[in-house]
Formats: structure tokens, sequence, C-alpha cells
DNA sequence: CAGAAATTTGACCAGTTGGAAAAAACGTTA
DNA sequence: TAACGTTTTTTCCAACTGGTCAAATTTCTG
């Protein structure tokens, strides 16, 4: 009955799909559906994000995209719905700078571009950070065959690029998962910490500023730290 | 009625402590009281450290505990009396490599088994690292005080230690706070993303051993990229 | 061992949760 | 405007939730 297909990353369940409408007629999505899919996603990102997948509930979600509960529930017949789709949608996003990080540029710049671009994700899109984080801390449930398999994939071959670097001697030999690792680790940090971040450095230095001393920071640990140095 | 008394790091309600009972004698711990509350604090830290505060079930707490729900309530009378103790106990551990810190120990020892420290701290104690990323991610609301008080006084501290190697030129002049917030990142990722960093290295590289290589590569980064260096 | 204190259990409760069903309201288009 | 598909609301429910309470059981102490 309900009108939404959704592409999920499935693993197991294959019933709940069945029950053939009569009219087998798809019909398109309508503009409202667009539009109330988007904002339940965006109040869903906010609850998921912050509580996790068990923590939030539809009530939560409904009241943050202003509409009531069997509402929400007309447009993402389940909560899973919701979180998978948030979940597929984010990892595709939050992937891309790694994805362009390009074998054939100079390794300097493009490693120095990578950080800058996953720290922008942090100052941009901290929730989704945080919704992955939180799938994380669970342990991947959800998307752990996402991470065997297609994230896996990603990081073999930019581990590869990287080592090629290190092969041509234009960084400092070292393990390169480990490298994506702590440029991950750095980065994140600053969505999923923020908290912290803030009340440490406090009023004066917590402000906007820190994602730029953040950059400055990050820039030159790695730098310094990865790439040979003559000086 | 309940005999324990927790300490905890309460800021707002100061209603819920009243009820003098009857025979003041708060009479010293059982040994069963003792070795009960180590369990469900033990079983909860699974169940929390996973969860979160909301998501967590009394029920599953219990059952981790093998005991039944009112019992455990016997010892524990609200779940937030059981977070509240594992927060401040693992807070306390959670802090202390970098207490230890200390400014008249020679720079490069000093933060490279500063580092050391984290990083077992994360192979170790992955479940309390993980219940202090849950409560981050949900902005910190029963620490926060902590964090602005506690903690950022800690984080100053230290970073004014840092800050004075720096002027020795001992350490390369950067940012203190984010040089901290930088080794939290890289070595609590190891606990709170293992599934992530144990997919992404595969069978053979995810083992045990992957803690070693982690040490290896985190020392390299932060000892070419923090000290001077002269080659 | 008796009695008291400590511990455990079972039954229970009110509020919340994810979700179903059906009817009502709305929008569109012939 | 009538008919039809879409959207929204109302009502409802069974399972789960945090927590209470009194009774039953176990453990300790004199």
């Amino acid at each position: 009955m309900p009108p939404i297909k959704v592409k999920m990353l499935d693993s197991e369940n294959g019933k709940g799909a069945a029950k053939a409408a009569r009219k087998p007629r798809p019909r398109a999505q309508t503009r409202i559906q667009r539009e109330k899919q988007d904002v339940i996603l965006e109040a869903a990102l906010d609850v998921f994000s912050r509580e996790g997948f068990r923590g939030a509930t539809i009530d939560q979600i409904a009241e943050a995209a202003g509409m009531s509960k069997p509402n929400l529930l007309y447009y993402f017949p389940r909560k899973e719905e919701i979180y998978k789709r948030l979940m597929t949608s984010m990892l595709d996003v939050w992937l891309t700078p790694l994805r362009e990080l390009d074998s054939v540029g100079d390794p300097v710049p493009e490693i120095r571009s990578y950080i800058r671009r996953k720290l922008e994700m942090s100052r941009d899109f901290p929730r989704q950070s945080r919704l992955f984080a939180n799938e994380m801390l669970q342990g991947a449930p959800r998307i752990l065959d996402v991470l065997e398999g297609d994230l896996k994939q990603l990081v073999d071959e930019k581990a590869g690029v990287l080592e090629g670097w290190m092969q041509q001697g234009k960084i400092v030999r070292t393990d390169p998962y480990h490298l994506i690792f702590s440029i991950w680790a750095t980065t994140q940090h600053y969505a999923d910490f923020d908290v912290q971040v803030r009340a440490v450095l406090g009023k004066d230095r917590g402000g906007e500023g820190r994602f730029e001393d953040a950059a400055r920071f990050l820039e030159n640990l790695f730098m310094r730290g990865v790439f040979p140095h003559k000086d």
C-alpha cells in the first residue's frame, strides 16, 4: 500500500516487500511526497544522530518534522526505513572526499586538500558524522556489510595510491591504512566531540574560528609528519 | 530505603535525596552489596556503551548481570544512578594518562608515552571509551559541567606544559589544545570505531596486531610532526 | 538456633513505544 | 462538480518501559 519504495542495504529480510498491490501502477512520486520525505529525513537526522537508533522515537522525529506520527508513518512505514535511507545517503556523501583522492595529482596538495575537505564536512555536516559514529559505537549492525565491502574496497584502493607515493619517495614510508584512519579520526573528532572541544576551548576560542585553528594545526601535523623534510 | 549512597556529579536536582531513614545508621556496605554492584556496573557498561543512555533498558542490564530487574533496582534505585556511577568512575580513569603528563620530564618520551598509554586504554577499556563517546554524541547532557570545569582546567594546565616546551624550542610551535585533541582522536578511534577498523583491515591485518601497528604509526606521525627535525 | 537484617522474587502499574486500521479531509482532473 | 487518488487525523492496540510494593527467601549475628 505505501507508495514509497526505498532502496535499502538490506541483507536478511526478504518478506515484508511482497503483498502486491491490486493496481500495480507505482505512479511516480508526488511533489508532496518528495517534500515531506525530505522534511522527515531532516528531522530524523537530528534525532537519530543524537539518540542513536534505539534511543530515537518516532514521536520525536514526527514532532521535529511538524507532523503527526501516523502521518509520518504514511511516508516511511517503519522506523528502520528512515534510518536506512539516512545511512545510505550519508555514507555516499561521506566517502566522496576519499574517492576524490587522486593518484595522478601531487601528493602534498592531494592529501592536504583531503584533510581540509574532511574537516569541512565535520563543520558543515556534523549530524551526519554523529549518525555514522553512533552506528559505529553500536558495532555497525546495519552497515557492517558495507564496511567490509564497498568501504574496504575503496580504502584498499586508496591505500594503494598512498603506497605508490611512498615507493616514489614522495611521502614518508608508513602504514597507509592507519594514515587514513588518523585523518578520519582527527577530522571527525570536531563533529563527534564538538561539545567537548567547545567546552575545553572555552568561550573565547570555542567559536567558529576553531575550525580554522584545527585546519592549520592538522595541516602542520600531517605535513611535517608525513612528508619527507629536508630542513 | 535503599542502603546505597552514590556520590554523583549532580548539578540540578536536590530533592530525591531527602527522606531521612528512621534508623539513620548507614551501616557500611555488605560484601554482597559490593559484589553485586560490581556485577551490575560491569553489565551496565556493556549495554550503555553500545546503546547509549536512552537506548539501554534496565531489563537488558539486569539480564546481562544475571539477575531480575527488581533485584537490580534494589541496588541502584534508578537507571540514572548506574549511568552516573559509570560516568564518574570512567572519567577519572580516563584522564589519568593526561594527568601524568609531566612538565619536568623530557618532552619526547613524555608525549610518546602519553600516546602509548592512551592507545593502551583504547585497547584494554574500549567500552569505557564508547560510553564516553556516546555521551559526547548526545551533547554531554550529564557531564557538561565536568567538561567545562575539571576537564577544561586539566587541559588548560597541560596545554601550558606543552607551551612551555614550545617556548624552550623542545617541540614544534603549534596549537597545544588541538595537539591534545588530535591525540585523543587518533587513539580513541581504535576503540570507538573498532568495527570499522577491523572491517577495513580485513581478517589478516585486523587481529590484535592492529594496536601494535597503530602505535608504530602514531608515534611516527606525532614525533615527526610535532618535534623539530634536523635531518 | 532465633531473630533481625539483607536480599530476592512475583505481581503489578502507569506511561511510552512502534505500528495498524479506518475514516475523514483534501486535491486534482475529467 | 463528481469521482478518485492522495494525504491527514483519530482511535486504538499490544509490547515494552522504568519503577513500586509486599511477600518470600536467604544470610548474618548474637
